[in-house]
DNA sequence: CGTGCGCTTGACTTTTTTCAATAAAGGTGG
DNA sequence: CCACCTTTATTGAAAAAAGTCAAGCGCACG
């Protein structure tokens, strides 16, 4: 059944004896899913909650203009929709696939009671959804605290800590999806990225590769204490 | 004892018996804090948390340049500091004491003993957490796709829906204050406040009481359907 | 080989911040 | 109860940051 090996890979439940594994893959559904297809809306009721298990979803919220803002990139492992599962409310924000790939839905009572009779994977939700309030934390700082050319530096120094420290690093979205990750439009990106290529602070090669040429200079700005 | 019935009190815990709050009376800790204290820094080890059971508390983000973003302001009953506690991270904001009241700390270690053992806890725990991150995802949903007079429009709003429907609202921080829970600066908070009273969206009495006197004019602003 | 989409650039507007000065409130000690 | 002092709030003028609108480039894909 590769359901079970679906979920054994799944940080979120590793950990569970195979007996556990067996138990859940007995009420979970896998999807396959398309690139541009909706998985969720906002506003729509919270059945239960998905992992991605191959692929890449954006979640994202939309202004009254359609203006949108990307919340989160999920990558394969990840959950999403829990929130409005434990919460009792709508979904509040939109999942649409970025890449060809699949998804596992977990419906919400019977996974509750999963939990219910599991303290350790309950334990693991907790932590879960505690890893992620903390990176909204920082989001929020970052959105409200720092200009745009201090959040494309936080970006970069941590693409860097992701993949090696010097090398090339590759963009795992496009620009204007950058944008809306940073809170901003992508003509804004565009002249800011321009600029820091100027001052020396990365290079760039091709569309979706940089290298970071001055790390202190980037966490300065990062940290408010230069302009560019 | 009087700790019992500040257990009883926490929204997070109803629903326990008399020996699972007797239980848990025993691995809290009563602390009072003056207006001022500083009950946590960023970076400090998460030993446990903290549920407020009288006065308000701030929770912060400092710039370097000494900004400061307030994130949320704590009323009695809710918890914080639980994140990095879950996470197993150290706290990653501060914690200071707006007025004089009284906090109750749970170690780290004997909390999450009585969660394993409590799977109505558990849940309970998630839930919070989930509607948390749901207002998270709204502050940057807000702080991203509006601009500042339609973030304080929401701030109305959403104060006229706690208190009263059309009766003056009260509040609860000051100026200041509001400033940085909106994501800007004092100054252009009270040119903003300034421009609304002129195009008679809301009345001011005093520093503090404010009644909305257009609603429909509010949501409009929300929406982005107006501009002030 | 053209069409389309993503990306860039320029000129202009709007929004917000900064800096500086002033005004109003609130608390304290006389 | 009042004068004084500190903190908090408002206002103006100028600068900076970001957004809008419009045009153009370049590369991938049919």
């Amino acid at each position: 059944m590769e359901i079970i090996e679906a979920l054994a890979a799944i940080p979120l439940f590793d950990g569970l004896s195979r007996q556990e594994l067996e138990d859940m893959a007995m009420i979970v559904l896998r999807q396959d899913i398309t690139r541009g297809r909706l998985i969720f809306a906002e506003g729509d009721a919270g059945t239960g909650f998905y992992v991605l298990t191959e692929g890449r979803v954006k979640i994202f919220k939309l202004s009254p203009e359609g203006k949108e803002q990307i919340l989160h990139i999920m990558t394969p492992g990840e959950p999403f929709g829990e929130v409005a599962v434990f919460a009792g409310e709508p979904f509040p924000a939109y999942a649409e696939a970025l890449e060809d790939g699949s998804v596992l839905f977990f419906p919400r009572a019977a996974f509750i009671e999963l939990i219910r009779n599991n303290p350790s994977l309950s334990l693991k939700m907790i932590a879960m959804l505690s890893l992620r309030l903390r990176k909204f934390t920082a989001v929020i700082e970052s959105l409200s605290l720092k200009e745009v050319p201090g959040r494309l530096a936080d970006y970069f120094l941590s693409l860097g800590n992701e993949q090696g420290g010097d090398q090339w690093l590759t963009l795992d979205v496009s620009k204007n999806q950058l944008a809306s990750l940073l809170g901003t439009i992508p003509e804004t990106l565009s002249r800011i990225l321009a600029r820091m290529v100027k001052e020396g602070l990365i290079e760039t090669r091709g569309q979706r590769q940089v290298r970071i040429a001055d790390r202190m200079g980037l966490e300065e700005l990062a940290g408010g204490l230069r302009r560019l």
